[in-house]
RNA sequence: GGGGGAAUUCCCGAGUGGCCAAAGGGGACAGACUGUAAAUCUGCUGGCAAUGCCUUCGGUGGUUCGAAUCCACCUUCCCCCA
């Protein structure tokens, strides 16, 4: 079985341009591919892992890979698929993020020579003169087309600027430029993207009179068709400071039962023997499924000891079982108030609750306990030497923190 | 360049002088039921020294006893015409 038909089997391929072309290319390990990660923030995403897993899978198959940091392209801001305008970022702040993206990619895919590179299309892009530019490959795109585009579908409605409608001829000009330049002669990217990609094949065979493939990998979505990786709102992270290792697991550890073997296909390493015969799982047991798809990723994010270290704790809090380290705050003396501190402002201080008026909420709803006893008292108040010993605190089934003077 | 419209709380969206911390829905959170799942039902959803007080309806000023609501200017966006 070849690594095409492996990543056709764990549901990753989304779109390609010519099957039969790549399938061949990258079954022979003969492709020198890219993929393109916008810096918008300072840490990479659980989103772009399922990227960075690919590479590495095409790697291990004989591929070669070009990281690519959107330096660039990130000034401009990707609309695809969005309804409102990304914020502008600054200059400072985008070299910041892309200094972060950098160290958190090195740990997951080797760079190097023969290995896999890691090129900033700033390098490039922000050098270009306006009219040069225009006519060198302007010329090559039709407005047309453009604007019949998928990727500006929604934008067509809110309103999409122009600063945003030329990004697609930027990232069609980076895959140019790595073709020329790195021989590179695929790009791989999120479903997405794939209006984008194709900017970049299409500008590469009008320009060049060369083929070049593009392959878009299938947006990890759950049952209800949203995109996963995210919480509230936010995204999780890889940087252990913004999203912690047990926090990590605990978000795959919580998936909903019909999307663990989706998830475990995509992103996990394990053998497909292994993911076929868990697909038969049901019931209770399918918890088990998502214990090993919370391990195997967090090992392969945060390393096997922070893994182990988030299973054993999260056996402890739900399972009853010994040991685990629980999430903890540290208070000092200056955070009692007359040698005591009430259960609302632990509440706060511990980070389980956003506000005091949260707080008071939780606790008349019966949600808090502290060492596992029912908090009903707002008032309830804690002395130095009970803290001193530690008092656990958990909200709702799920969030605990421990609290401790020092 | 000309004309018309819009901006409300996490999101969508009602509110056009006091009864507004602001309807309704979604989401989130908590409770019951469970398997740390889903579905369902219930509660809840600005903050605080809490029968009260403070901050919030794009921004800045103004009118008024009183402004999300009226006026002026500004910013951003949408639509029509060029």
């Amino acid at each position: 079985m070849g690594i095409y038909e492996e990543l056709v089997e764990r549901g990753l391929i989304a779109q390609v341009t010519n099957e039969e072309e790549i399938r061949k290319l990258i079954n022979d390990g003969k492709a020198v591919f890219y993929i393109g990660f916008d810096c918008t923030a300072d840490s990479l995403t659980a989103g772009h892992f399922m990227a960075l897993t690919l590479m590495k899978r095409l790697q291990m198959a004989g591929n070669r890979p070009i990281a690519l940091i959107g330096g660039g392209t990130t000034m401009i801001g990707d609309p695809s698929g969005r309804t409102d305008m990304r914020k502008m970022l600054t200059r400072e702040d985008i070299e910041h993020n892309a200094e972060c993206f950098k160290r958190q990619m090195e740990r997951f895919i080797e760079f190097g020579d023969g290995k896999a590179m890691m090129l900033n299309n700033a390098d490039w892009l922000l050098g270009l003169n306006y009219v040069d530019m225009l006519r060198e490959v302007g010329a090559c795109f039709s407005v047309n087309n453009m604007l019949r585009a998928e990727c500006y579908k929604q934008r067509m409605e809110k309103g999409l600027s122009f600063l945003e409608f030329n990004y697609m001829i930027m990232q069609s000009y980076d895959f140019y430029y790595l073709f020329q330049h790195y021989d590179c002669n695929m790009q791989f990217g999120g479903d997405d993207q794939w209006s984008n990609m194709l900017g970049g094949t299409e500008l590469i065979r009008r320009k060049l009179g060369k083929d070049a493939h593009a392959m878009t990998i299938t947006l990890l979505t759950d049952s209800n068709g949203k995109k996963m990786g995210k919480t509230a709102g936010n995204a999780v992270w890889l940087d252990p400071n913004k999203t912690s290792p047990y926090d990590f697991y605990q978000y795959w550890r919580n998936v909903d039962d019909a999307d663990v073997m989706k998830c475990i296909r995509m992103l996990t390493f394990l053998p497909l023997e292994q993911i076929r015969e868990m697909e038969s799982w049901d019931g209770s047991r399918i918890n088990r499924a998502k214990e090993i798809l919370a391990y195997e990723l967090t090992s392969m994010v945060h390393g096997e000891e922070e893994a182990r270290k988030a299973e054993t704790s999260a056996k402890a809090l739900f399972g009853g079982g010994e040991g685990g380290e629980i999430p903890t705050t540290v208070l000092s003396e200056c955070d009692l108030t007359d040698g005591a501190a009430d259960i609302m402002t632990l509440l706060v201080k511990s980070e389980l609750c956003p506000s005091k008026s949260d707080a008071r909420r939780n606790i008349q709803q019966g949600g808090v306990t502290a060492n596992d006893v029912k908090i009903t008292d707002i008032s309830r108040s804690f002395s130095a030497d009970e803290l001193r010993a530690g008092v656990i605190l958990k909200r709702g089934k799920k969030s605990f923190r421990k609290v401790v003077l020092s």
